[in-house]
DNA sequence: GGTTATAATGTTATATTATAACATTATCTA
DNA sequence: TAGATAATGTTATAATATAACATTATAACC
């Protein structure tokens, strides 16, 4: 099974009550082994890369890791200061064509509304992102509800629409952030 | 019945066959009094801002003119080009204060993915924007499709997130230009 | 192993989108 | 009409992203 990145994921709707308390604790501090299922879904990035006769370079795994160990969406300028401390000569397309590869072959997402980057947890087969995203923690949770994508595409049906990209953001409270909203009284 | 803006709107699920096809042949070049739907929207936004007591100047309404004026998505830079050449001093704030305003009341929806803007036709009710963005021809067309949104609160609500503005941006190819594909044996 | 083609990265400059901060003008309320 | 508030003007700059060309690394072939 995967293990994912719940520090800035949510709970996957499927996973048993248990398991969702589980990851809503670590999700609210307590901890978590985030260098386990960083190297795991870098080892996955590897393999994938092999697969497909493309190049993981030093650098595109590099920008792979500081997107996935960020504990929230990673812009892509946050991203250059780091990698301007580790090698001489980093400028902004260093960061953005090491984040075109890794996009186009689904290893990372981009938050649209937002700008900055996301790790994907399931590369292997291509999929639009599905996000929720808390409006005051900043978290972002790439959900991948089939419910969702079927709705989609059968109102695009209807209207004669082609689907390539399904682009979902859904922008609200992470339940922790509403628990403080409540709690404040407001 | 509103009449929506179709030069760079799709036809919407729930039209009978008959319109619908009245309306992808406009979309295909045909005849289209858009002065029309373009006087209602603005009277439309005139009497919704008087209902909630905030006013549209002229810089807003015309603003807002230009938004559904255009024939696709505009972008904020696009408008103050054409405000450049009507009034004095006009700049990037002139422009990004009247659309926060515009946004504010729905009467305009940025394209997230994309960063411009178009006309809403239904600002009554607040909702996030559900569009059908064409990748070949840049056509954008908003759907309001309550299948959609119930897939996407019921998935949040598995996950026990608290949707506020959910974001639907459908990427893809248009009807037309499905034919156009087709006809250069792609 | 050396040569050539291709892919990746380095480097400089600039485009595009958006906001901050403070001054001025217009509108509303009393 | 005076004072308060809202809207706009004005200048500067922040944040995000790409263009264009030079250099270096890797791959593929001999």
């Amino acid at each position: 099974m995967l293990y994912y990145n719940i520090i800035y994921r949510f709970p996957f709707p499927g996973f048993t009550p248990m398991q969702q308390a589980a990851q809503t604790m670590t999700f609210m501090g307590s901890g978590h082994d985030h260098s386990h299922c960083l190297n795991e879904a870098l080892d996955r990035a590897a393999a994938l890369c092999t697969k497909r006769g493309v190049r993981l370079t030093t650098l595109r795994r590099r920008v792979l890791e500081l997107v996935w160990g960020g504990h929230r969406p990673l812009g892509a300028y946050d991203i250059l200061d780091t990698l301007k401390a580790e090698r001489r000569g980093a400028a902004p397309p260093t960061v953005y064509r090491a984040l075109d590869f890794l996009l186009a072959h689904g290893l990372v997402h981009r938050i649209e509304s937002q700008n900055p980057f996301v790790g994907c947890p399931d590369p292997d087969k291509p999929h639009g992102g599905q996000f929720l995203i808390c409006r005051t923690c900043g978290m972002a949770a790439e959900l991948n509800d089939s419910g969702v994508d079927q709705a989609i595409r059968k109102s695009a049906k209807k209207a004669g629409f082609s689907v390539g990209r399904p682009i979902i953001e859904i922008q609200g409270l992470c339940p922790h952030c509403q628990d403080n909203v409540e709690g404040e009284g407001e």
